[in-house]
DNA sequence: ATCTATTTGTACGTATGTATT
DNA sequence: AAATACATACGTACAAATAGA
């Protein structure tokens, strides 16, 4: 059952392929087809819409980058209806953000407004097996470390201990807000070695934080985890000194 | 000077249009390209990469999608570098919510944690025009709606009033999530007629919040805006009552 | 394990737009 | 107005992958 869209609608400027795209996209939605199902054959569409393989295949192209469909090959095989998975979202978000000159000190400002409301709406909502997600991290960075490398790592792990929080979010927006600034300092900690000089003070304080917000969560005391967060956020805040001013930028990811 | 990629590297798994894109990618974060700059002529990248006109140019749709590229015919034309736009930017993360199950609530969680800091850091910081841009937004909703139309005109001009102040923040990624956000409201009133049955006292209150807010954005009195904005929201909130629950789905835009 | 059918993936040559000079 | 330089579109042929007999 092919799309039942015309060839060519008023939008003239965009290209063949763009425009293949976009009625192929609206006809998903009005079947209201579901990850899993699956497009109509490459011959199918080029017959329905008259047009040459390769401007089938470009349009195709586009809806994969954006995510939004699958391709496999052999019998069963063709293009089927995915959703877009959050990896995919990041990647994407982050060439937006690629050009932009954004500070440390931005992301901060945006993560001391959402980590604290994070943290209070999931107190008491995390099972056992959460819960213990959690502690493994923490585990992580239990012990200061003994190298360069090891800082690193623990430095990643314990943004990670926040993106864990972010996916045990039943809100979808703040949890894939939260894990996209997650990412965004993840990445710059990777490519660029941006992490704080070591510091034995503001470690045991972030990892005397972390513990302490387990606890709130697992007691669902929602008070104590946004109180926890918040000075969490605000010391982590007040020693970032001179690197709130540093531009991250400099990656496209996929 | 043509991307100096191996044409197929270890990730076999990816097509091959997909792997040039990428080799395209990097190379352009190598050179140091910015918005404007030409990435070399079609049939230069089929000599490089040693591949057919078709894969070069599915490659190319994929970073057109992605909003990373632009095409001009013609001479002097070709395949430029290009800012990401936050329009793009907006609609390709539409996509990922499109599969998710969001509620109203969901997004005001987010909204009564943002909108007050957005508030209080825009404090003192606004010219003159957008000062007076606020105030035009403003007065398309100074009197009761006469119809169902206007209505939801006035709504769609209230939330281009946060909109707005998001466009003014020097913080890309505080404008970005709040204009994203404005966005999701916006497109849901569109299609959906969601928009909070009149209620001529609270339609009273947002009007009132918006103007004490310009004045206090005027008068650089960041306590007061933060304040007002957190006033307005949780108000807002509180009135949105069943609607809370309601999902916010069906649309794919570009 | 081999073949076979199905469906996407790649290659290549040619023709058609489109905008600049 | 015409030539030029570039992307865009078409059509066919063949290659690769995968599931099932």
């Amino acid at each position: 059952m092919p799309p039942a869209i015309t060839p060519s609608k008023t939008d003239a400027k965009r290209s063949r392929p763009a425009q293949v795209a976009e009625a192929i996209k609206s006809w998903v939605v009005e079947q209201g087809l579901t990850p899993g199902d699956r497009l109509p054959s490459e011959p199918d569409l080029i017959a329905h819409f008259g047009m040459a393989k390769g401007t089938i295949r470009e349009a195709m192209r586009i809806l994969e980058a954006q995510g939004l469909v699958k391709s496999r090959t052999g019998p069963g095989g063709g293009t089927f209806v995915h959703e877009v998975s959050r990896e995919r979202a990041k990647a994407l978000l982050s060439n937006y953000f690629y050009f932009k000159d954004m500070t440390i000190g931005d992301v901060y400002q945006v993560r001391r407004a959402l980590e604290p409301e994070l943290a209070a709406s999931l107190a008491g909502t995390l099972s056992q097996e959460q819960l213990a997600r959690l502690e493994e991290i923490v585990a992580i960075y239990a012990e200061p470390p003994q190298s360069a490398e090891q800082e690193r790592d623990q430095h990643i792990a314990s943004l990670a201990f926040h993106g864990a929080l972010a996916e045990f979010s039943r809100n979808p927006l703040l949890s894939f807000v939260i894990g996209f600034i997650e990412k965004l300092l993840s990445d710059i900690t990777v490519y660029r070695q941006l992490y704080t000089p070591h510091n034995l003070a503001l470690w045991e304080s972030g990892l005397d934080y972390h513990r302490r917000l387990i606890a709130a969560l697992r007691e669902g005391d929602s008070g104590a985890a946004r109180a926890i967060m918040k000075a969490h956020m605000e010391t982590a805040w007040t020693h970032m000194g001179d690197q709130e001013a540093k531009a991250l930028r400099g990656f496209l990811p996929e």
